[in-house]
Parts: C-alpha cells; sequence; structure tokens
RNA sequence: AGGACUAUAGCUCAGUUGGUUAGAGCGCUACCUUGACAUGGUAGAGGUCUCCAGUUCGAAUCUGGAUAGUCCUACCA
C-alpha cells in the first residue's frame, strides 16, 4: 500500500467495475427500496447542490441495497425548455442564424443534436461522484415513453375537466416571448418613481376642494394608454361626490368612468388609482368588477401597439371599439413610451410631481426580463381539486417531510393554490395535443387521428396542432411513474412505487414536489382504488452556499465545482475558471480578489470520498450550509487515516494466521471491549440512517474510527502482536479482531465512502474470512446484543484513566516523551488490583513505563507528581525528574477546578427544593459526584502540602 | 403586511424527550520525525450558549418579549 491515500489512483476502476457488472441494478429480491433523483437540467452541470444530494441518496441506496432490498436508484434528467432553447440559439446566433431562419422541425433536430453531443455531462459528472444509479434505466423527459405519459396525462386531465384553455392575464416574458407560470417570476425590490399625474374632470365636475382634475399615482406612466377606469375608495369623503362622473384621459380624450373600489387604499399617492385591466393583475379583477373593457395596448415584445384591442372578460375581442392612440407611440418599447408619456404630460402641465419609490419588480427567473402581465390564450391546470388530495396525504402521514417544519410551507402554498398556467410559446417541449378546425374548435386527444376518429372529423377538415409546448415542469411531475414505463407498463410501477424517499432542496417543493404529489394522485392508485403517493418522505436539504453564508451564483464568482474539490485546481485556473464569460466582465477584478483571498493555493485534491464524508457531515436539520473548505480538508486527513490504519492492519495480518481458517481463538480485554463497542456503532448508525440524520451518522463514524479504533484499539494491540510470549491464541484473536473490526467498519462506511472502502476491502476480504467481489453487495453490519461487553467497557475505561493520568503527567512537566518512567499505585481496591495485573502490559507500553509498583498500607511514598484514577493514586517519582514548583502549579490548577465544581454541586444539594422535588437518580448522582471530589481535593491538599513542606 | 428559520469557542457547525465538566473540524500554544499515519502523536489554552423576563428544584434546551440576520409568500397603484 502507498504510504498515503491516493484518491485518483483507485475511484475510476472501482466506478467502472461496478457499472459494468451491473451492480447497480435491482437485484430482483427482497422488499423493494426505491428512490427518483431529481432529474437535473439536461443543459446544467454538476454543482454542490447535485453533490450534496446526490451523496446522500447514494448512501441511502447503497446502505439499503447492503441490506438485501431490491433497490432503483432511478437516473435520468429534464428537458429544460427555455434554457436548452437558449443554449441552441445563442449556438445558432454565432452561426447569424435564428430559429426562424431554421423552422420549427430543423430546429429541435439541431436541439437533438445538442443534447446527444452535449446533454449528458451530468452523467458524467455523476460517475465521478460514485453515485450507484442504474443507468441501464436512464430517463429522459423527451423520451418517447416519457412524452407518451405526458400526452396520456394531459389528455385524462382535459376529460375530467381539470385542463382547460383560456385568455387571461398572464406573466409575460417579452424577451422569450413565452408565458411563464407565477412561480417562474422573481419579485425584487427596486428603486423606481411614483408619478403623479392630473386627469382633467370631465363636464365640468370639481374635487371637494375645487380642483378641476384628480391625481393619479402611477409607476409605470406607460400604461395610462390602456386605462379604463378611475378608482377611489368608496369611503374616501373627498371624492365620494365624483363616482359615477368621469376624467377625460389626457393625449387620448377617452372618457373614463369614476369607480368606487375597496381595492384602493385611501392612505396611499392620492387616494385616485388608474385601472389599466389588460396591464395588472390587480386591475384586471378591479375592471372585472365594475364591468370594464379590456384594452390591450402591447405587442409581444412589450412595444406598444398602433392600435389598442378592446376584449370582453370572456376572452371575445370587441371589434367596433375605437382603440386609436395618439401619434407617435405605435411601436415604441414600454420604457421609451414611459419617457414620452411623462414628457407629453410635462409638456401639457399635467405632471403633477414626480417622487423616489420603490417598488417590487417582478422579473423572469431565466430572462431576467421585467415582466409584462399581458392578455394571451393559455392552457392552465385547475390546482384546487389536484391538491386536496395531496393535503390530506400530509395531513394524515401518508407523505411525511424531513424535517417536519417544511409540511407548513407546503401546506400554506397548498391551501391557497393557484391555477397553473402550463403553456409555453417555445419550440423545445411537449407540443400540446390539441387541434383546431378553421373556426378555432379545440379538439384534444392523444394525436391527430385519434382526434378525427373519436370527434368524426374526415380529412376534408383541416386541423392544425396547438404551436405551443408544456412547461417542463408538467413532465417533471410525472416522473416518479412515467420512468416506472407508466402508462404502457405497470410492473415497475407496482414494484417500485410508491418509491421511499424524495430528496431535495426546500426552493423547489413548489415547483416540483407538490406538483409530482398531485399528478401522482390523480393517475396512480392503491389495489383499492385510493390515491397513491409517489414517495413516503420527503428529506428536505439545506441548501449549500459559501463559507460566508453567501448563495453560490456565477455573477458573485464563488461558485466552488464539486470536481474542483474532488481533482484539486491552481488558483490561476480558479480565478479564469470564475471570471470567464460573466454578464459583468468589470465583476472580474473583484471576483479574482476574493478568490485569491479564500483560495491563496487554489484548492488541493482531496478525491470524492473525502467530499461525500464532508457534505453528509453538513447534512444537519438547518436551512443553511455554509461550506467552508477547511473541513473538507480535515475529512481528507480522515480518509487518510483510515488508509493508514489498514496498513498496519496488513503490515500484522497479511501471510498470518487471523482465525480464518478456525484454531483456538482467545481474546484480550482489548478486544472484548472494541467488539463491544462496535456494536454500539451499528446500531447507532442505522438509528442515523433512519433519521436522516447523516451528520451524526458521520459524526459516529468519525468518532469511532479515529479516536476509539485508532487512538486506542491499534495502541492496545501493538503490546499482544511485539509479545513474543504471547499464545498463538491470543495473537490469533488480535489479528483476527483487528482485521474483521475494520472489515466491518468499512462496510458501516461505505455508503458514505464507496472508493476507499472498496479498495481496502478487497485487500483484507480474505484475511477477515469473508467472500464475494465487491463490498457494496456485502451485508451491512447489524449490532449483536451478545458482544456487548459491559465488564470490558470499564475495564478499558480505567486502562484509559490510569494512561491519560500518566501522559497529563508527562505533558505538564515537560517530560521527554520517549523517558521511561516508574509509576507507584497507592491506595486501590482489589478491582484496580485485578485490573492492573491483567492489564500491566497494556499500561507499559502505552504509557511508557519502566516499572510499576503497588505502594502497601504501611509503605513510604517518596515525593511524587499525583493523577487519581477514582480512589486509586497514581504516582510518578520526582527525583531528578519533576519541578516542584511546575508540580505545585499543575495541583493547584486541578485543586481549583475541583473546589468550583464541589461548590456548585453542594449549592444543589443544599438547596431543600432541589433534594425535595428532583428524581431520586439525579440527587444520588449528584451525591456521589460530591464524595468523590471531597476526596480528590483531600488527596491533592495533602500532596500539595507534602510539596510545601520540603 | 403575513409567516418561517437562525443566533453556542477566533472561523464553520453539532448538542435527540430540560439534569453533560457544553462538544467536533479547522485555527492557536508547547513538546515529539517512537517501527500505520507530520494528511501524524501527546498535552493544553479558548465559551456569561445574542439580550431581557418568565416557567422549573434545575434552562444552551421550554414560554413570552427585544435585537440582529436570512428566507418564503403576498402586495399600495
Amino acid at each position: 500500500m502507498e504510504k498515503t491515500y491516493q484518491p485518483q489512483a483507485i475511484e475510476g476502476k472501482h466506478y467502472k467495475r461496478w457499472e459494468e457488472n451491473q451492480w447497480f441494478s435491482p437485484s430482483g429480491k427482497g422488499e423493494s427500496y426505491c428512490i427518483m433523483i431529481p432529474p437535473p437540467n439536461v443543459t446544467g452541470s454538476l454543482h454542490m447542490g447535485h453533490a450534496f444530494q446526490q451523496t446522500i441518496m447514494d448512501a441511502l441506496t447503497r446502505y439499503n441495497r447492503m441490506r438485501g432490498r431490491n433497490t432503483l436508484w432511478q437516473p435520468g434528467s429534464d428537458h429544460a425548455g427555455i434554457a436548452t432553447q437558449m443554449v441552441v440559439e445563442r449556438e445558432l446566433a454565432r452561426e447569424n442564424l435564428t430559429r426562424h431562419d431554421l423552422g420549427r422541425e430543423t430546429f429541435i433536430d439541431r436541439v437533438w443534436e445538442w443534447k446527444e453531443q452535449s446533454g449528458g455531462t451530468i452523467s458524467t459528472q455523476m460517475r465521478r461522484l460514485g453515485d450507484s444509479v442504474d443507468w441501464t434505466r436512464e430517463r429522459f423527459t423527451m423520451d418517447d415513453g416519457l412524452s407518451n405519459a405526458v400526452r396520456e396525462v394531459f389528455v385524462r386531465l382535459y376529460q375530467d375537466g381539470l385542463i382547460y384553455r383560456g385568455k387571461r392575464l398572464v406573466n409575460w416574458d417579452p424577451k422569450f416571448h413565452t408565458a411563464i407560470s407565477d412561480l417562474e417570476v422573481e419579485n425584487k425590490e427596486e428603486q423606481g418613481s411614483l408619478w403623479h399625474f392630473r386627469y382633467p374632470l370631465a363636464d365640468g365636475a370639481k374635487t371637494a376642494d375645487g380642483k378641476d382634475y384628480l391625481v393619479v399615482a402611477t409607476t409605470r406612466p406607460e400604461t395610462m394608454l390602456g386605462d379604463t377606469l378611475v378608482a377611489v375608495n368608496p369611503d374616501d369623503e373627498r371624492y365620494t361626490s365624483l363616482i359615477g362622473q368621469h376624467v377625460v384621459l389626457p393625449l387620448l380624450g377617452r372618457k373614463l368612468p369614476i369607480v368606487a373600489d375597496d381595492y384602493v387604499d385611501s392612505e396611499f399617492g392620492s387616494g385616485c388609482v388608474k385601472i389599466t385591466p389588460a396591464h395588472d393583475f390587480n386591475d384586471y379583477e378591479v375592471g372585472k368588477r365594475h364591468g370594464s373593457v379590456l384594452l390591450n395596448m402591447f405587442d409581444q415584445d412589450a412595444q406598444v401597439l398602433h392600435q389598442a384591442e378592446a376584449y370582453q372578460y370572456d376572452g371575445k375581442r370587441i371589434e367596433d371599439y375605437d382603440g386609436s392612440l395618439p401619434e407617435g407611440y405605435g411601436g415604441l418599447d414600454r420604457f421609451e413610451a414611459r419617457k414620452k408619456i411623462i414628457a407629453d404630460f410635462d409638456a401639457l402641465g399635467l405632471l403633477d410631481s414626480i417622487k423616489d419609490h420603490t417598488l417590487m419588480v417582478p422579473r423572469g427567473d431565466r430572462s431576467g426580463a421585467v415582466i409584462e402581465p399581458w392578455l394571451t390564450d393559455q392552457w392552465y391546470v385547475s390546482a384546487k381539486p389536484l391538491a386536496e388530495p395531496t393535503i390530506k396525504a400530509v395531513e394524515n402521514g401518508d407523505i411525511e417531510f424531513v424535517p417536519k417544519q417544511w409540511e407548513n410551507t407546503f401546506f400554506s402554498w397548498m391551501r391557497d393554490i393557484q391555477d397553473w398556467c402550463i403553456s409555453r410559446q417555445l419550440w423545445w417541449g411537449h407540443q400540446i395535443p390539441a387541434w383546431y378546425d378553421a373556426q378555432g374548435n379545440i379538439f384534444v386527444g392523444r394525436s391527430e387521428a385519434e382526434v378525427r376518429t373519436q370527434y368524426k372529423l374526415d380529412d376534408s377538415i383541416a386541423l392544425t396542432q396547438d404551436e405551443d409546448v408544456l412547461d417542463t415542469w408538467f413532465s417533471s411531475a410525472l416522473w416518479t411513474f412515467s420512468t416506472l414505463g407508466w402508462p404502457e407498463r405497470e410492473d415497475l410501477v407496482k414494484t417500485f412505487h410508491p418509491t421511499n424517499v424524495l430528496v431535495t432542496g426546500f426552493d423547489i417543493i413548489f415547483f416540483w414536489v407538490a406538483r409530482m404529489m398531485m399528478m401522482t394522485m390523480h393517475f396512480i392508485k392503491n389495489d383499492d382504488g385510493t390515491p397513491q403517493v409517489p414517495f413516503k418522505q420527503v428529506y428536505v436539504t439545506g441548501l449549500i452556499r459559501d463559507e460566508n453564508g453567501q448563495k453560490m451564483s456565477k455573477s458573485k464568482g464563488n461558485v466552488i465545482d464539486p470536481l474542483d474539490l474532488i481533482d484539486g485546481i491552481s488558483a490561476d485556473a480558479l480565478v479564469a475558471k470564475r471570471t470567464s464569460g460573466l454578464m459583468q466582465p468589470k465583476l472580474a477584478a473583484k471576483i479574482e480578489k476574493s478568490t485569491r483571498k479564500s483560495f491563496p493555493e487554489g484548492m488541493q485534491a482531496t478525491g470524492t470520498d473525502a467530499l461525500r464524508f464532508t457534505l453528509t457531515s453538513l447534512a444537519s436539520q438547518g436551512r443553511d450550509i455554509n461550506f467552508d473548505v477547511k473541513r473538507l480538508e480535515g475529512y481528507r486527513n480522515f480518509c487518510n487515516k483510515i488508509w493508514n490504519a489498514a496498513r498496519y492492519v496488513l503490515m500484522n495480518t497479511e501471510g498470518q494466521d487471523c482465525g480464518q481458517n478456525g484454531g483456538e481463538v482467545e481474546l484480550t480485554l482489548a478486544d472484548r471491549w472494541i467488539i463491544s463497542r462496535l456494536q454500539g456503532l451499528e446500531s447507532d448508525v442505522a438509528r442515523y440512517f433512519d433519521n436522516y440524520r447523516f451528520d451524526l451518522m458521520s459524526q459516529a463514524i468519525y468518532e469511532f474510527i479515529w479516536n476509539e479504533y485508532c487512538d486506542w484499539y491499534l495502541e492496545l494491540s501493538k503490546p499482544v502482536l511485539w509479545d513474543e510470549a504471547a499464545s498463538d491464541a491470543i495473537k490469533r484473536g488480535t489479528r483476527r479482531t483487528l482485521v474483521r473490526v475494520l472489515e466491518a467498519l468499512l462496510r458501516l462506511s461505505h455508503p458514505v465512502m464507496p472508493f476507499i472502502t472498496e479498495e481496502i476491502w478487497l485487500s483484507i476480504r480474505d484475511l477477515a474470512g469473508r467472500t464475494g467481489e465487491t463490498i457494496m453487495l456485502q451485508p451491512f453490519p447489524e449490532a449483536e446484543a451478545s458482544k456487548m461487553d459491559q465488564q470490558a467497557e470499564a475495564d478499558i475505561d480505567w486502562v484509559k484513566g490510569v494512561i491519560v493520568g500518566i501522559r497529563n503527567i508527562r505533558g505538564e512537566m515537560n517530560i521527554a516523551p520517549g523517558k521511561a518512567l516508574p509509576v507507584l499505585f497507592q491506595k486501590g481496591s482489589e478491582e484496580d488490583r485485578r485490573r492492573l495485573q491483567e492489564n500491566e502490559s497494556f499500561l507499559k507500553t502505552l504509557a511508557k513505563l519502566e516499572s510499576i509498583t503497588w505502594l502497601e498500607d504501611g509503605d513510604e511514598a517518596p515525593m511524587s507528581a499525583t493523577q487519581l484514577v477514582g480512589n486509586l493514586k497514581v504516582l510518578v517519582p520526582m527525583a531528578g525528574l519533576i519541578d516542584v514548583a511546575a508540580e505545585q502549579a499543575r495541583l493547584g490548577k486541578s485543586l481549583d477546578k475541583a473546589r468550583g465544581e464541589l461548590a456548585r454541586i453542594e449549592g444543589k444539594l443544599s438547596n431543600d427544593n432541589f433534594v425535595a422535588k428532583a428524581p431520586e437518580a439525579v440527587i444520588a448522582k449528584e451525591r456521589e459526584k460530591a464524595d468523590a471530589l471531597v476526596a480528590n481535593i483531600e488527596e491533592l491538599q495533602g500532596q500539595l502540602a507534602q510539596l510545601e513542606s520540603l
């Protein structure tokens, strides 16, 4: 074995072997266990969030596979409508082409081409992570099978009356020319202005204070071209007399009724609101209440139309409405139009005032463009009826969120859910299975042929399919069952559905988790006909942030690529990576500075296992997880520790008798102790897996391997293995324990650290008396009560106490570690004597002792440094070794500590209330502590007095 | 505006139903290249558990409030 752990030398070969042997596929035996991967975006590459969640999923998958379950971790990716279309359009732009130059069909071919060449990035990266997904079943949301599922679901929902088409206001992205759902809109606070305009009153009307105009305030002056009403609060005395009167819209001369509506807040602005029903969601509702028309004034680019279009609320065009707009506005961009409106009002003396104002601006999460509420025909899913069963499922525990608090987030959204706009004006995606005849009648079906048969439309009637595609999340919502072959085949759904757990971030609870629940429960039923849940548990992970708690983003230049952690990267390469392709190139200098500060030496290669272990260590219940590279380095060292422990074990067992072929075996106290402790670890790890406490699990494994197995057990094995007088049976016992405990630890750690455990396991398998080609298919260790040994644990605690006591004297007194010490024991019990007798060689070796002498009652002790182990006094004679003043200081320190503690406990015990009300056991424990401290203090005082008398 | 979450060592974080000497990693101090490991060993230093009040015999832990920070949802034009 290499002297240090070299991850890059082993990871690739093991993964290749696992995959080639198809060990990731379900065994076909046992109870099923299934996790569906949240499908990464096909344009995406692996980021820390993926690495984090996939590590957890892989750990769960490997754990359950080792427990003998019929385990499937289903991989795949989604087609990411907008993102993918953008990527390919950018590629076209470099050839000076647009998608319109190619036409729809050719463009889609081009996207598939791109997908074949570049869509696989993330699967390659997942292999580097060690993900044990069943690659033979990899799916893509645009596959034939999944596309069938999408059509089937669409048609059935339409037939069930849960999908409808309507002309409504939608969130329109003027950059991408598509509608998006409300979830895809990000509302951000931005600085703007509040313009106050004067709208002259018609017919000589006057306000209460005698003015012949109303002042309306707006953040979007350009929309005044689409105003149809002015609203005031019905209780606002300033305006009550004007309700029912009109204002004359400047620039157009349109007469707008003044209406009363509770929506208006009299306190805000002037108390008068201009109402633009076709360009604002609130105004839409106000207009509807007051029988207004909908007046659209923008085209798909959010440029002003030459002629406004009027609609009724049922979506019908009002053909005879005069939609004339003022000269010079047609074709203007909305922000140009705004400037012109303001200038025109100013010129007319109708610009009352401008005030600074912060407002929430809606922007498309992908385009960054300001979203325009726009009147269009779109398809919607009626969400309420679908939501109901899912709410019940969470309420009655059929679906459980971990941590539980996320259920509240889920409920609050579900109970107030809005219809979901599912149509997108894109080319890349599932084209909506709806056809129109020349009159605009809608026919929904699985294919044009089906539609013609079903609706008895012969070939003479021309049908055209809806141009739009479905929201990508629509297909992702079917993920748990579409990937299993629904609707064509039911057998896999029967075997693996409902899946066991969904591992995901809280950021997509609404986008994906909730919608998956709605779709699944509508379409998949249990044997008794009740809706089937997609998964029994949802483990909601935190979001990975940088070491300062900042979200990782390209523009902040703080993104960490998991592969850079695994492989290492130089500072220069990291800077280059972070500063290339920035939207705002001026940020480069700042990013370089902070990157060089955080990573002056770049990143060291730590290997996959160390990264995975770090990620599980960070998987606590919090919402945010700040990733600190320092932690990773610590766990890289841990891997090296395991490696070297294995080296030690091999050096002492290879080619020797480890009891794999029988033979007499005698276990030492140390053997019995470490075996007993191992049982505790095994039950802890199982419990932590069940509770999704990967942080505590990692911690437990770390502590055991480092602080018990390496620090103590390996050291305790040395006196046995080095003792030429020791019997074969004892040596065989120690070797067997060494290698078998290590082997069990490897299996325990394998779900989190697959590579290093496989590498070592293969080299110690035979020594440990095991068979099998790979650790990943070995049984997961289970605790056995019969191997627990309280006595051994107590005895080792005593041994450790004595050793640590002596080491403490050595350390504090600056006695060279190499110097062998003579030690005296005094005042011990019979049990102390037994323990000494049984463990003398352990003590001598581990504390580096020259001799141990038991002082009988009458014996005079020489001047010594003292350490108490219970009531036993451990004395290190001072002659020539110990500085009196230093020993006084050391004893003084212990004495202070003991006195402080005693005072605290006595305070408790002298409190009548405590004695009266606290449980017996607690009181007894405190008494015991107090007694021990009193004895302790007496000893220390005696010792100090003796020193002073010198 | 409503809601949620967070506040523990210099830094990043654990602390399960109230009873611990409040822990880990990294960093820090001293000593040590001893035959698994200097990516190491041994021994240390370092915390009024944000603040205030309450419940309790007993609070890092439960309750209320304050402060600071983060996020989500909804918005006043």
